[in-house]
DNA sequence: ACGCACCCCTGTGCGC
DNA sequence: TGCGCACAGGGGTGCG
């Protein structure tokens, strides 16, 4: 389920548990989740210190005083569990503190990963090195995705998706971004004109930081007894509601593009 | 190089 | 109530 805001509030949950705390376990309950897990992950762990941790697209990452960077990735169906009363069957890894708190990283898809890597290395990082800026920094602006999207004739939507053009949109906030802005999910992406690019990269601003903002305040909810992060129900505009009403008053259409649901307005984005 | 279909996995909700 | 199917917010791989 997770797309950037989701992660953003991920880690800000896990901040709060694990910031300068040593890790006393470090507990993998299989072997693998989407790839192999790495082998010397209990050990890299097991007496390090967190010193802080941070995003990068839809990744979380948790920096230890041993000049690691544990990384994760939570797919579709991946959260942590803080200080869960036991642990489930899909609780695939537990860290648990000296001071006693426990998150696990359930994931009962196993499409989301796990590794750990030099911390000098994160942008070399596999993963991370083609990776496009990331959409709330000023690094993304109308100019940068003109750049990005010249001569690319795919559809914008599929563009938008794509972590090389801009890192850590999904499905959902892509839909509501072009809603926002106007723009049909299929127009060519290289034959927007830059002032739409421009609605558009505030649009996708604007719905970012706006679900941020909302994931926040589930932070009270982190802090629950069960506490579980990072799911929050939200008001989308068109994603989710096939059928029903547009603010302008149409009927939002869903369509199946290489078998993602795409939800938009004939009317308003065209 | 690019665009796209497919696949990984489990769970849920729906129609019949 | 049970069964089978469609679908789920990610993203790497391999094909044309």
């Amino acid at each position: 389920m997770p797309e950037l805001p989701e992660v953003e509030t991920t880690v800000s949950g896990l901040r709060s548990v694990l910031e300068g705390e040593l890790i006393v376990r470090a507990e993998p309950r299989r072997a693998d989740l989407r790839w192999p897990l790495p082998p010397d992950l209990r050990q890299r762990l097991t007496g390090a210190r967190v010193e802080s941790l941070g995003r990068r697209a839809k990744y979380g990452l948790i920096y230890t005083d041993r000049q690691d960077v544990l990384i994760f990735h939570l797919g579709m169906s991946g959260r942590w569990r803080v200080d869960p009363a036991e642990i489930e069957k899909h609780d695939h890894f537990i860290l648990e503190t000296a001071s006693g708190r426990v998150v696990a990283l359930n994931d009962h898809r196993r499409f989301g990963s796990l590794d750990i890597i030099d911390s000098q290395q994160v942008d070399e990082y596999r993963f991370f090195a083609q990776m496009g800026p990331e959409p709330l920094s000023e690094a993304f602006d109308a100019s940068v995705l003109q750049k990005a999207l010249f001569g690319r004739k795919a559809p914008i939507k599929a563009m938008l998706l794509n972590q090389n053009i801009v890192a850590g949109l999904g499905n959902i906030y892509v839909c509501e971004a072009l809603h926002m802005a106007g723009i049909d999910p299929i127009a060519v992406a290289s034959s927007i004109s830059k002032p739409r690019l421009n609605r558009l990269v505030i649009a996708i601003k604007e719905v970012l930081t706006a679900a941020i903002a909302a994931g926040g305040s589930t932070l009270r909810d982190f802090a629950a007894p069960d506490g579980e992060l990072g799911y929050f129900a939200k008001d989308w505009r068109v994603y989710g509601r096939e059928g029903e009403a547009c603010i302008c008053g149409s009927n939002i259409l869903r369509r199946v593009d290489s078998g993602r649901s795409t939800f938009y307005c004939p009317k308003c984005q065209r």
